[in-house]
RNA sequence: CGGGGUGUAGCGUAGCCCGGUUAUCGCGCCUGCUUUGGGAGCAGGAGGUCGCAGGUUCGAAUCCUGCCACCCCGACCA
């Protein structure tokens, strides 16, 4: 964010809070870092899902659900994992609760103690490689291609609005394959899918790569990413892919026969992403006016606002306003006609432009007499008049528009946020005043890359998959190196 | 867990240092009239455990002690 959201600021500054989506507990519950995700917002989310989740079918997942309880022996089993996740995790002691006995409330029954503490799941891996140790006997009964919606919980130090709370609604892809090819290509492909979405859908453009080691996902091999760049200049991960070679399947035994009449252990992929991508759709294109959403995620993608005295006149509308309607509503665009007649219609346009509606309509006594709309486009705040017979053709247009203007517009900026640095002087320089991403050499160990980020506060984001071979130094040491990698301070 | 800060109406706040009428202002909310092509105007009105618990005092939002919660910075992180 890090800019004035709208020229009412004292009115709608918290915008972000507020309307799209709020951080809403009791005071003093103590319950920190959660978001109570109001209807407009999670309209968002749900969009969200239904593309990601076709585009999971059509690579041939399957949707199941796992307990939200995990024993905790579960998590302790793979070595890498359990010290990744023991520090932020949430744990269930107790089952029961009473009333004091001296009258002051309820209180835990300290009887009703748990003989094994239950975590709550900040990833499934653990309990999902239990089960899958019961699904698996054969090469028959692979591959395994599930996919969960569930919600995840990370106690976190510190949380962020959108992109780092405690509780958070993801989506998190096992798979279970016979060779180590094939679960590869699954982790490889999976990246690509999220790519897609990522910039088909949400207009955010990204960066493919691999993180290294030290990024690397908490008992992963191999973790693919798609890295996406903020207004603000900051990096932020948007998504990530697991090959976990076999790691899980040793740790909860999980083999199979082969069809030479072997055994082996099966080969695990693990793929997530988060609400955290409606921080960065957020992130990526609002403005001073409020949100801008790609037309093919917004719950709303046309509003119609009349402006009208009196009912006759707001009846004269409606006749060639319903029509309308319809005939969007039969091309599948999602269409809200707005005959409230408790606001006003400047009330009602900047209340859209703050939530981000593609396109609006307005309609009053003199489009009646011309036989005309107003048409606004909310991404470049622009107006023009629209006889009536050609309305569905420019909307239509206008959200074609959209949709690739808002990727483009984002994109440039991206682009030209990518800055090479070929020394360390020009490398710190860069991030301090200019911010972005800082494509440099490095050489390869995890004791330059925790240097660097000590002295910049910037990570390695990611070694980008189509980076091409250059002899270099890294810009530390000075030792040899063969590809650039992309730094950036990220949230 | 370390450093800093804050808690007053649904939201944002003034007052606190230096205790003293009925706790300030804005937004929002309610009623009425006028309005309606970019966040309406006027008039009237409702709404408060001043985070909680003790203490000092004739008197506490204000001073003291303890507790709770939240925010920012660090370690951690989708």
């Amino acid at each position: 964010m890090g800019k004035n959201l709208t020229s009412r600021q004292e009115d709608y500054s918290k915008w972000y809070n507020e309307l799209v989506v709020k951080a809403d507990l009791a005071e003093n519950s103590g319950v920190r870092g959660c978001m109570v995700i109001k209807p407009y917002g999670f309209a968002i989310w749900e969009k969200m899902q239904a593309e990601l989740d076709r585009m999971f079918k059509e690579t041939g997942h399957e949707n199941a659900y796992f307990p939200i309880f995990i024993p905790k022996s579960y998590l302790s089993k793979e070595a890498s994992h359990v010290e990744g996740f023991a520090k932020e995790c949430a744990v269930v002691t107790h089952y029961r609760l009473k009333n004091a006995e001296d009258g002051s409330g309820i209180v835990v029954d300290e009887s009703a103690r748990l003989e094994e503490e239950l975590i709550v799941r900040p990833t499934s891996e653990t309990i999902i490689w239990d089960t899958y140790r019961r699904w698996i006997q054969s090469y028959r009964d692979l591959p395994i291609l599930v996919n969960q919606w569930a919600n995840v919980v990370r106690w976190e130090m510190r949380t962020r609005l959108f992109l780092r709370t405690a509780e958070f609604l993801w989506q998190e892809g096992h798979t279970a394959h016979a060779t180590k090819q094939e679960a590869m290509d699954e982790a490889k492909q999976m990246m690509e899918v999220y790519a897609e979405f990522a910039e088909n859908f949400m207009g955010v453009p990204v960066i493919k790569g691999t993180k290294t080691e030290s990024e690397r996902f908490a008992g992963a091999e191999e973790t693919f990413c798609i890295e996406a760049l903020m207004q603000d200049g900051k990096a932020l991960q948007a998504g990530t892919s697991h090959f976990l070679g076999q790691n899980f399947a040793k740790a909860f035994d999980v083999k199979f026969a082969t069809k030479e009449g072997g055994q082996d252990h099966v080969w695990a992929t693990s793929w997530g992403v988060s609400t955290r991508l409606m921080g960065a759709l957020i992130m990526t294109h609002s403005d001073d006016n409020g949100l801008v959403l790609p037309p093919k995620l917004a719950p709303i993608q046309v509003v119609i606002v009349p402006i009208y005295k009196g009912l006759d006149q707001l009846d004269a509308i409606a006749e060639k306003v319903d029509p309308l309607v319809a005939t969007l509503r039969k091309e599948g665009i999602s269409v809200k006609f707005d005959k409230r007649d408790t606001h006003k219609p400047g009330f009602k346009f900047n209340e859209y432009e703050l939530k981000g509606v593609p396109v609006r309509l307005a309609i009053g006594q003199r489009d009646l007499a011309n036989g005309t709309f107003e048409v606004a486009r909310r991404d470049l705040l622009t107006k023009e008049i629209v006889p009536a017979d050609e309305v569905v053709e420019r909307i239509r247009h206008l959200l074609d528009d959209i949709q690739t203007s808002i990727f483009q517009k984002a994109l440039d900026f991206r682009n030209d946020s990518i800055t090479t640095a070929d020394t360390y002087d020009e490398f710190k320089a860069i991030l301090e005043e200019k911010g972005g991403f800082v494509s440099a050499h490095w050489d390869g160990t995890p004791e330059t890359e925790e240097r660097i980020k000590d002295e910049t506060k910037a990570t390695i984001r990611c070694i980008p998959l189509h980076a091409e071979e250059e002899e270099g130094q890294c810009i530390l040491t000075g030792a040899p190196s063969t590809k650039r990698v992309l730094f950036a301070k990220a949230y």
